[in-house]
DNA sequence: CGGATACTGCTT
DNA sequence: AAGCAGTATCCG
């Protein structure tokens, strides 16, 4: 009797009031407002071997990457040299930054989940050379303060059995000279790839699976600039929810961040390695990587300049590839003779 | 460790 | 001639 005409006549009142309740003979069908769909942003995030991220097509950078960082996972044979940044293959490339992007632009390609926290994976470390990993980075930025701060999440995992870090760029408000505040930020290349103001990091740590003691937690947000020797990490810490205001995201969102968790730089160091300590870490690793008597030499006299002292470990090494070079070379000049 | 750039040799 | 991959060299 009246249900026949009245069901039709409810759905005309649906639509026309646009409601979204759409129910005909039982099944749920879909509302018309979402007929051809409602607008794609992209995947809300994608995973790879050893990080995830989220990635802003609009700005051609990662939202936030996040990564588990082990003692393992540092150690390995897996080795940047072999790497190379590229496109995204999982990206559109409608959306996606190129290389010629960055090259020539005055920034850098700056690593959100580092290379050197994969030595463990020859993969995991290609993957962070995927540009959905990559923000513009101050090139002394990312090879100094930033580069510390890496090295600094990595000592932890010597402390701390297991270590997330999420990292991620930052557009921040500044004041004008008109004193409005205004968002503005440099784009380069041909894809109007966002240049971040700031990079933050977040640094979650577990003593380990076992231990009672409450998770530690630190934040922090560093310009994209130049930062001397002469600034601390703490200068750069903030609350974690200022820094979600910030940002617009939550990390962690299991953790109850105002009761299960105590702050990294109270329970733990927050100190990154000095000048002189970066400077022999820098010599030795060109040391080691010196393939003429002329480069060693000149990794020693540039020591010698910057007026640190070589340790007992460095002079190993030293002498070691001074050794190796000084037999090699002489052998290579007879063959050039001959041959 | 974090990066860039130049050169070679091969293919299209 | 232009482009790509791998190698070599360089700097902080």
């Amino acid at each position: 009797m009246g249900l026949g005409r009245s069901v039709p006549h409810s759905v005309d009142l649906c639509r026309m009031y646009g409601l979204n309740l759409f129910i005909f003979m039982g099944r749920a069908a879909p509302p018309v407002l979402e007929e051809f769909g409602l607008p794609d942003a992209g995947a809300e995030s994608r995973t790879y071997l050893n990080h995830a991220l989220s990635y802003d097509q609009a700005k051609r950078i990662p939202r936030w990457v996040v990564e588990h960082v082990s003692q393992q996972k540092t150690l390995g044979s897996a080795d940047r040299q072999h790497c190379k940044f590229k496109p995204d293959p999982n990206i559109p490339l409608m959306f996606s930054a190129v290389n010629e992007d960055y090259l020539g632009s005055g920034w850098s390609r700056g690593h959100m989940a580092p290379a050197g926290d994969n030595k463990f994976s020859t993969q995991a470390m290609a993957e962070t050379f995927y540009l959905s990993n990559i923000v513009p980075q101050n090139y002394e930025n990312n090879a100094g303060f930033w580069n510390r701060m890496e090295m600094y999440c990595r000592e932890l995992t010597k402390r701390f059995e297991d270590v997330w870090i999420v990292s991620g760029p930052l557009t921040l408000p500044q004041t004008d000279d008109d004193g409005k505040k205004r968002v503005t930020y440099q784009v380069i290349g041909k894809d109007d790839v966002a240049v971040p103001s700031h990079l933050y990091k977040v640094i979650l740590a577990r003593r380990s699976k076992t231990s009672a003691e409450p998770l530690v937690l630190g934040a922090f947000v560093v310009p994209n600039n130049p930062i001397s020797f002469s600034h601390q990490l703490p200068e750069y810490q903030v609350n974690i929810e200022d820094l979600e205001k910030m940002s617009g995201l939550v990390f962690f969102p299991q953790v109850d961040k105002t009761k299960d968790v105590k702050n990294l730089c109270d329970v733990d160091t927050c100190k990154l390695i000095g000048f002189k300590e970066f400077t022999l870490y820098l010599t030795g690793r060109k040391v080691q990587s010196a393939r003429t008597l002329h480069r060693l030499e000149k990794a020693m006299s540039e020591l010698r300049e910057s007026g640190v002292e070589p340790d007992e470990y460095l002079m190993r090494v030293y002498k070691k590839k001074e050794e190796e070079l000084a037999q090699q070379e002489p052998r290579e000049a007879r063959e050039r003779k001959t041959g």
